[in-house]
RNA sequence: GCGCCCGUAGCUCAAGCGGUCAGAGCACCGGUCUUAAAAACCGGAUGGUACGGGUUCGAAUCCCGUCGGGCGUACCA
């Protein structure tokens, strides 16, 4: 075995405290009444596909969790939910095939998710998890849509639309590629049918407006912009959303159509309007009609209407799922009640969102959708806030031989095998190690056992007796370094920094203070194993909430003002090195530089005759005339 | 077609507002140990930064061009 330790034991024994002692719940009522805020570190909430994860979801969670641990350790109360978009096209044409009702489908998919997403040590608050197909989760969804209505951005128009012949529902615009359906690949056509909008164009100038404020990448505002297209070459690009879809799974659109009254919101004491109750999946499936399955349940569908008290039929379409997770975030403070969507308490205390680790392939949908309503939520005084990720970065995509890994390229990679015979932690380190979190990179396999050795190599460190002392100015400088990188999100750079320090320690020695410092830093990116040695090391539980090692301002000062090793060139080749006090000034560098025995002997008789200095680095004596 | 990003050891990535003859992990090679192998430990950088020009005392880093890859978007059908 390459690892001395059993990691099996060390992971489930540690997963299960954390568990039992709720280490990674926050208590949003305490901190309100003690007026303090909450760091929401949100991920975008996964689809729970029957397959179960691959390493893109992983290495981008990993990630964000990272960060979570950083703010914690640096004092802050970090709030990290999960949830599960779980409504839409997706789950029901996968229930489809195998002749399953979608909510049987999801109750089981959530569970492998769940199991998965603990595997590699997420510190997510599962307190407050739900999904969007809980009917007391749509409920809100349709309250939501109530009020856009009343506040005139929700319409209904007959308008040629695209279809999809083989989901046999309309889509979106931007849920087609290149005339196709993105979910199947089938060739779009074109239907006029009665179709459901929200009024996007109508925030178009805001939303534009609005990006000058984020801190984003300018990448992904510079997409949002270009979509909206208020550039002076015209073609209104935005435009509204359609949001109705002819299928079952969904939220169903609250809308009661009367002879009398027209279309009517069902009033918001009447809510939800739960989906019928179906036992045999087979009365669901969609058909050509352009009518979802719901316009079969003939007493689903008669109904009242609530102005005239008319007889009259209920609305059959159902919700696009982007409108569910255009709001979830909003949710998540607010899970255990009942009577109202959020409180305004528990939304003051937990956002906007703190960081928001995006996927590239949101920009142009979710992002902007989830801002649309949130703007619009803002002016009907719902939220007190315009903008609910005013601090984002988008990850970037695992590619595999050059691919990005997708399920429709049909190259997904699934962690949990590595998972099984290496551990959580070394999954996380090697994903991590792999490349930058923000930029696109390949998945490399053998990262894992690199990892695995490195993790090793910690272990033996820390289980040799203690040194006497150990080199403080290397501590300092790991841990500034070590911070500098992850704040930067370069997890991989971070982590080297870590070996570099891990390295260090094992040619000086360690003692008790460098053990510590050691096993500090490496919390963020191997949970498990930091909690483990930490314990062995006396510390008390637990490692994750221990404050961030800082550089004593004396040690920040002998670093920066330590003698250092200057470069000295001729002619712009490096031929010797001097060293000297730090922060000289030219003449005194060129001075030093000069007075060295090596450098006369490497000028062989030379003269310079132009010297470039650069302060703490580099002498260059130019002794070619130009 | 347009826009943005990228091209560094066999592989995955560092170093980039120009500055110490380009560094880490994996792989690989050699050694110790072993009957042998594996593991472990010790030791080794094996490329001159896709290509061609330019600017500079000095270019992986800046500029121009070419080639290759990715992402986004448009248009034609």
């Amino acid at each position: 075995m390459a690892v001395p330790y059993d990691f099996r034991e060390i992971e489930s024994r540690w997963q299960h405290r954390w568990d039992t002692d709720g280490l990674y719940e926050v208590d949003l009522e305490r901190l309100a009444a003690t007026g303090r805020k909450a760091f929401t570190n949100l991920a975008e909430f996964p689809y729970p596909s029957a397959e179960g994860l691959h390493v893109g979801h992983v290495f981008k969670w990993c990630g964000l969790d990272v960060i979570g641990r950083l703010r914690r350790m640096q004092g802050e109360a970090v709030f990290q939910p999960i949830g599960f978009d779980s409504f839409g096209i997706n789950a029901e044409n996968y229930a489809m095939t195998r002749g399953e009702h979608p909510a049987r489908l999801i109750a089981r998919t959530r569970q492998t998710f769940r199991k998965q997403l603990s595997s590699v040590g997420i510190g997510w608050d599962w307190s407050r998890a739900f999904a969007t197909s809980d009917s007391a989760y749509y409920r809100w969804t349709q309250w939501i849509f109530v009020k856009l209505m009343r506040a005139g951005l929700a319409y209904q128009d007959e308008a040629p639309v695209t279809w999809c012949p083989k989901c046999l529902t309309v889509l979106a615009r931007e849920q087609t590629e290149d005339e196709c359906c993105e979910r199947c690949g089938t060739a779009v056509t074109e239907r006029v049918l009665r179709q459901w909008f929200l009024r996007t164009t109508r925030y178009a100038s805001r939303l534009d407006a609005g990006l000058a404020t984020l801190d984003w990448p300018e990448s992904a505002k510079a997409k949002q912009r270009n979509w909206i297209g208020l550039q002076p070459d015209g073609s209104m690009r935005l435009h509204d959303w359609l949001v109705s879809r002819q299928r079952f799974w969904g939220a169903p659109i609250p809308v009661i159509h009367c002879d009398r009254c027209g279309a009517v919101p069902v009033p918001e004491n009447q809510l939800p309007v739960l989906l019928p109750e179906v036992e045999d999946p087979a009365l669901i499936r969609p058909d050509q009609s352009g009518k979802s399955p719901l316009a079969r349940f003939d007493e689903w569908v008669a109904t009242e209407c609530p102005a005239c008290a008319l007889p009259a039929s209920r609305e059959t379409d159902v919700l696009d799922t982007f409108v569910d997770s255009s709001w979830y975030f909003l949710r998540y403070p607010s899970t255990d009640i009942e009577g109202e969507p959020w409180s305004a308490r528990r939304t003051a205390t937990a956002l906007p969102v703190g960081f928001y680790a995006g996927g590239p392939e949101h920009v142009t949908r979710h992002h902007l959708y989830a801002r649309f309503v949130t703007m619009a939520l803002y002016d009907l005084g719902l939220v007190p806030f315009e903008e609910p990720f005013p601090h984002m970065r988008v990850g970037g995509f695992v590619r595999m031989g050059g691919v990005k890994i997708s399920k429709s390229k049909g190259n997904v990679i699934r962690p949990d095998d590595a998972v099984k015979t290496h551990g959580g932690d070394v999954v996380r380190v090697g994903l991590l190690f792999s490349g930058r979190w923000d930029a696109d990179h390949d998945y490399e396999a053998n990262g894992f056992v690199g990892a695995e050795r490195f993790l090793t190599r910690v272990w033996k460190l820390i289980s040799r007796p203690d040194s006497p002392n150990s080199d403080t100015d290397a501590m300092g400088r790991a841990v500034l370094r070590v911070t500098e990188q992850i704040e930067a999100l370069a997890f991989n750079v971070a982590i080297a920094r870590v070996m570099e320090f891990v390295g260090e320690l094992e040619k000086a020695g360690a003692d008790r203070a460098a053990k510590r410092t050691l096993v500090l830093l490496l919390a963020p990116f191997a949970p498990y194993l930091a909690e483990e040695l930490w314990s062995q090391l006396g510390g008390a539980f637990s490692v994750h909430t221990q404050p961030w090692p800082s550089v004593h301002d004396e040690t920040r000062r002998r670093l920066a003002s330590a003698d250092i090793e200057v470069a000295v060139q001729i002619d712009g080749r490096t031929r010797a090195r001097v060293t000297m006090a730090g922060g000289l000034t030219p003449e005194e560098m060129e001075r030093a530089v000069l007075a060295s025995p090596a450098v006369a002997d490497a000028l062989d008789g030379k003269r310079p005759s132009r010297v470039v200095t650069v302060r703490d680095r580099l002498v260059n004596l130019v002794t070619t005339v130009q």
